[in-house]
DNA sequence: CAGGCTAGGTTTCCGATAGGAACCAGCAGG
DNA sequence: CCTGCTGGTTCCTATCGGAAACCTAGCCTG
């Protein structure tokens, strides 16, 4: 017995099924935190995230604004400038997120040692 | 500058960048949710979740273990009998998962609410 | 005036991955 | 003997992710 009833979990069709999904990506969060601290322009968060593709920011950050967290502000100079900016939905989200860091920093070296002491879970026989 | 320190973020290189990379997973959230409440069968996992293949949930529970968030105790019965549980580890990330479960309650209509008003959220002049 | 620079974005190409369907193992029951 | 139950794996393909090149548009330099 373990205490799921309808409506209890998202484990089917509940709404936030899809607010996880949403931020079930390899990028989403990252962003997100990267917009955390104010306005932050296309290029620096490339610099700041360390890793993403223009193509790969670009998409994060249009689904983002789709979904109504960020808001897109471009300033019609040359060169162009864009900004991006958490907007007060969003901004929700970063306690969340904070949350899942904390437990990072306080647990990435826990799951680094798990994975390093357990290269084989499973112990088949074959 | 948005005060992003170097080591202030995880957005370059420290470990908090590899937990997140560990859970931003489409199904990763979902099955730790699922195994919240105590240990559960693969094949409850299958209905409990719904949508997720055995191949996809096999493999999340493999790399779930491997990080050492959850156990596999397979009993030699037939027909076979396997359950998973979380680790002590893993009953750590259930409270950053359930607040963003929460913030997905409290906050999953206003970005339905979002994707329908903003269908095209760049307005290009092409 | 031609060419280069900047900065954001898009396109193209290709390897990696996700994910479903089908199959396998092993034994109990009809 | 054949079917079914349960967990898992293999095969195959559609999709995704990433690198790099190209585009736009205006200013600056030679």
């Amino acid at each position: 017995m373990s205490g799921f009833g309808p409506g209890d979990s998202f484990l089917a069709d509940c709404p936030a099924r899809l607010a996880v999904e949403l931020i079930a990506d390899k990028w989403t969060v990252v962003v997100l935190y990267g917009l955390s601290k104010g306005p932050v322009r296309h290029g620096e968060l490339i610099e700041l995230i360390g890793g993403i593709s223009r193509k790969m920011l670009t998409q994060t950050l249009r689904r983002l604004q789709a979904h109504g967290l960020i808001r897109r502000h471009a300033y019609a100079e040359v060169p162009p400038r864009v900004e991006y900016e958490l907007t007060p939905l969003g901004a929700t989200l970063i306690d969340p997120i904070h949350m899942l860091t904390e437990w990072a920093r306080a647990n990435g070296d826990a799951v680094l040692d798990a994975l390093d002491a357990d290269p084989e879970p499973v112990a088949h026989s074959d």
